[in-house]
DNA sequence: CCTTTGACTTTAT
DNA sequence: TATAAAGCCAAAG
């Protein structure tokens, strides 16, 4: 029998990723907080590359300046844009103009 | 096993 | 205040 895979840290963002509701946003470095592990905000990107074999909605995690900085990973530019826009965030460009309306901490709504 | 990367964050100049 | 560089941690090569 095969192994299909050893999830830890991907699986813990994948939950995370899934529980953000609908028309708000998260940052990276605040999933990883909640994972333990404040400095790894990278890895929690990096764990979004593994995502679309998952429900995760990654189009509604950015950096923490707003910023769709991983827009490109979603096989077009505007897709990203588009999904916020339609969920009622406001993006101007590549930034959200409103992130604090729709900016959603896992570590205060989750705790 | 060691090196590089990577959708970030924070600090220093 | 803006720009530049370092730090961070874990996975893939």
């Amino acid at each position: 029998m095969t192994k299909i895979e050893e999830p830890s840290f991907f699986d813990k963002v994948y939950q995370v990723a899934k529980l953000i509701p609908y028309g708000r946003v998260t940052s990276y470095g605040a999933i990883a907080k909640y994972l333990g592990a404040a400095r790894s905000a990278r890895m929690v990107g990096w764990a979004m590359n593994g995502s679309h074999q998952q429900d995760v909605p990654a189009h509604r995690v950015v950096n923490r300046a707003g910023v769709l900085s991983g827009k490109h990973h979603f096989g077009q530019e505007n897709l990203m844009k588009d999904l916020l826009v339609s969920e009622g965030v406001k993006v101007e460009g590549d930034q959200i103009t409103n992130l604090k309306e729709v900016y959603w901490d896992p570590n205060e709504q989750l705790l």
